[in-house]
DNA sequence: ACAAAAGTGTTTATAATACACCCATGA
DNA sequence: TCATGGGTGTATTATAAACACTTTTGT
């Protein structure tokens, strides 16, 4: 008799996997002056979820992030930081798991793997949405970036797993300039403050933004931009690695 | 036959736990203007951990974490917060793990519950250890304060997830006065900075350092100090909660 | 010529730093 | 009265914030 579960082809894969462990990613993009978020749809119904995954029994937790993040993304690294474990035993709501689940033939040893209670390990990342080609993974029939500000409702806790995500960054903002990660090799210094006011959620002023950014000395000044508007053209700027190694040893703050 | 295993009443407890999954704490106290860290020396041989344990099946993770502060130092609850998660496959080396289980009949159920792989998440705890009352664990004969500075060498990764502890601390400085909770609950100015400067290895201005305390008004000053050397006799003072509160509200910087 | 955006400069306010001064106390 | 540690004050420097001035460019 035929095996008509799609899902059966998974059950070696899943025995392979270390038991009430999980892993969110938090993977952060820029692009219309707003953070944007890669989320995933679930088959057939309306509800969206992180990217996650679990970890091989012979596998560094680390190293099945980036996996995971690879899988989503097809990037092989950018900026990628363990941030927070959740492990509250009822964060995974019951109802929400068998509404999730109903795609999926019960009666699975998968299935029975979904319905474990796991300890979910977040990681954030950030990166250059534009170098980035989304892909589903076996659960979701979407993976798609959205806007930070009309963020749709998401499964689980994972809307809390996003805001601690970004309390993360903002904090981390203030030691590291970790928002090149998320620009493209060349921008404008304007660029770089509309990234920095979205993450912060607030104006900052343009003379001493610049002032700051170019004192700091990791930012290396390119040729001037050509296309323009009716105005002076912006200089482009990519980043300067030694100098930023320098910064980080001497740990200062940076914006606030 | 009578059971000759210290270790099989233990048994029942032991499936009742999420497989996996162990909680490592860093409970830091204060003492001779050290940080002492509490650490656990295994029966029978010399070698030091830091106070552990697992997960109930139907508890939170946070939950677990107070137990287990609880159960070590009989405190109920002081400063606790997560820190990261340790998550390497080979984090519990094999020799370590056999040398330090040869106490514990190799046969026993409780045996095989130890040589899983574990992930484990730190949390930091910072008590007055004066309040404490340090009890070993089921597979420890001693509970100790050890200097930060003298401190014997850990098993496993635990020397890796203090150094992490201490990371942590020193960057939630810059935001929050968690240090008080490391004092009794009258203190002098002097005992503060003298905290400051162990947790920070820096030596500070005595004035800049009491003028930037009061002026946060965090503080309350009570009467001064009676028994005292040949010297004019210092303010004792109390953490002002009502204030701190309101401190917290603004996410300002405080001492670095 | 003008508007718009970019780059730089100036002024003011605030905070950090270094250190000086005086006070209280017991030997 | 003198050494010691405690509390406070002051001058200096560094940093942050507000905003003004000038330049470039397409229309």
């Amino acid at each position: 008799m035929a095996d008509t579960n799609p899902f059966s082809k998974y059950d070696f894969y899943f025995k392979n996997l270390l038991p009430g462990q999980s892993i969110d990613c938090v993977i952060i993009g820029y692009d219309q002056e707003e953070l944007q978020i890669l989320v995933l749809k679930w088959k057939g119904i309306d509800t969206w979820s992180l990217p996650g995954g679990f970890i091989q029994l012979d596998e560094d937790m680390d190293s099945a992030a980036v996996r995971i993040l690879k899988s989503r993304t097809g990037l092989d690294i950018g900026f990628l930081d363990q941030f927070y474990t959740f492990g509250n035993k009822d964060r995974r709501s019951k109802d929400e798991l068998i509404q999730g689940l109903k795609i999926i033939n019960m009666n699975t040893s998968l299935a029975q793997w979904f319905k474990q209670r796991f300890i979910s390990t977040g990681y954030l990342s950030l990166v250059d949405l534009k170098k980035c080609d989304p892909k589903p993974d076996i659960l979701s029939d979407a993976c798609e970036w959205k806007s930070i500000i009309k963020l749709p409702g998401l499964i689980f806790d994972h809307e809390q797993i996003v805001k601690k995500a970004l309390g993360h960054i903002r904090i981390q903002l203030n030691y590291l300039p970790i928002l090149i990660s998320l620009l493209p090799d060349k921008f404008t210094m304007k660029d770089l403050q509309k990234l920095y006011e979205a993450i912060l959620q607030k104006q900052l002023d343009r003379g001493n933004f610049q002032k700051k950014i170019l004192k700091s000395g990791i930012l290396i000044r390119l040729e001037k931009q050509l296309l323009g508007g009716a105005h002076k053209a912006p200089y482009l700027y990519k980043f300067d690695v030694v100098k930023y190694e320098k910064f980080l040893e001497k740990g200062t703050g940076f914006i606030s």
